[in-house]
DNA sequence: GCCTATTTGTTAGTAGAGCATACAATTATG
DNA sequence: CATAATTGTATGCTCTACTAACAAATAGGC
């Protein structure tokens, strides 16, 4: 069948989500029994999931996040964007150059700090930015379908230890 | 102080856990309860840990887990790997060819089924095994201590829902 | 058996994310 | 004021992941 990749392109219509893997007979073994493996495989899932939702708007996983961050709170630092997403200065910069130069970003040097550059939303950063949440919900809703609201809070909370 | 990036270098010696995004006042806001970012900085907490607790073997996750998988299942075809390992074939060549280089692994065509390379560990992919095994007892102790054993387990099972 | 489709491996090219290093400009500190 | 720390920037490297194309081997339909 030609299978693309990895991306369950799930055109069947009703398969029932067939993620997992196909194991010739062969399993995971002890590797089941490591955390940090579940954590890197969700992470893979999830990755995948969000790039096949984002594909049409052409949006990465950290462009959202800074969109999101840049437009609850106009002139933040990029600096300060960087701490909360967990990413260096260069990395921060790639991703800020890259939003910049779609035109859905610009920096403004802060005023009371001129060390630092002050992010703001261009009209079309607004306008990606709404756009990119509805397809946020659709993404949340995917993910979120296989939990209770309960598990979904103790998931958070606990992926929260591990991150914070 | 001029810190190495975001690695946490512990250097101090007591300092506690120093994992938190230094907030300058600013907030997540919205992005707090999206599961999905959870899940990725959580990943990337995890991943810095490991690329620290593995810098003298100078393995990777996705080495380790090859090596590992490879020991267990001593001829696992190429394919059944990737597989497992959600990985597509390129990426999955990648990976072994480092591993080949390295003569930590050797390929060699399957007999009962001439497309597939069957992958055996050497005399050195056997010594790194268990020098990383160690290393993932470490790690892993760093990324359980915050729960408790039921907790593990609950977490454990709800990642392999979003991943299986 | 034969022709075709599928599977598996392989190569080459692309892109995102992350990191280290070095330097400049600005601010903070003693 | 001199020095240290912070922030941004540029460059280069690595790892992971993907696509596309091709070759060899196998599986399936007739």
């Amino acid at each position: 069948m030609a299978q693309p990749a990895l991306i369950d392109d799930n055109s069947g219509g009703d398969d029932t989500q067939g993620n997992e893997a196909q194991g010739n007979g062969v399993e995971l073994g002890a590797l089941h029994g490591i955390l940090g493996f579940h954590i890197r495989l969700a992470h893979g899932a999830v990755y995948r999931h969000f790039t096949e939702t984002f594909a049409d708007l052409e949006l990465t996983q950290k462009q959202v996040s800074m969109l999101w961050l840049v437009g609850d709170h106009p002139g933040i630092a990029q600096i300060d964007v960087g701490n909360l997403l967990r990413m260096d200065r260069a990395t921060t910069m790639t991703i800020v150059n890259r939003l910049q130069d779609r035109d859905y970003l610009r920096r403004e040097r802060s005023s009371s700090d001129g060390r630092k550059q002050a992010l703001y939303l261009t009209a079309g950063g607004e306008a990606a930015l709404e756009q990119a949440k509805l397809c946020i919900d659709a993404h949340e809703a995917w993910l979120k379908s296989r939990f209770t609201e309960q598990e979904i809070e103790k998931l958070v909370e606990m992926l929260a230890r591990i991150h914070d």
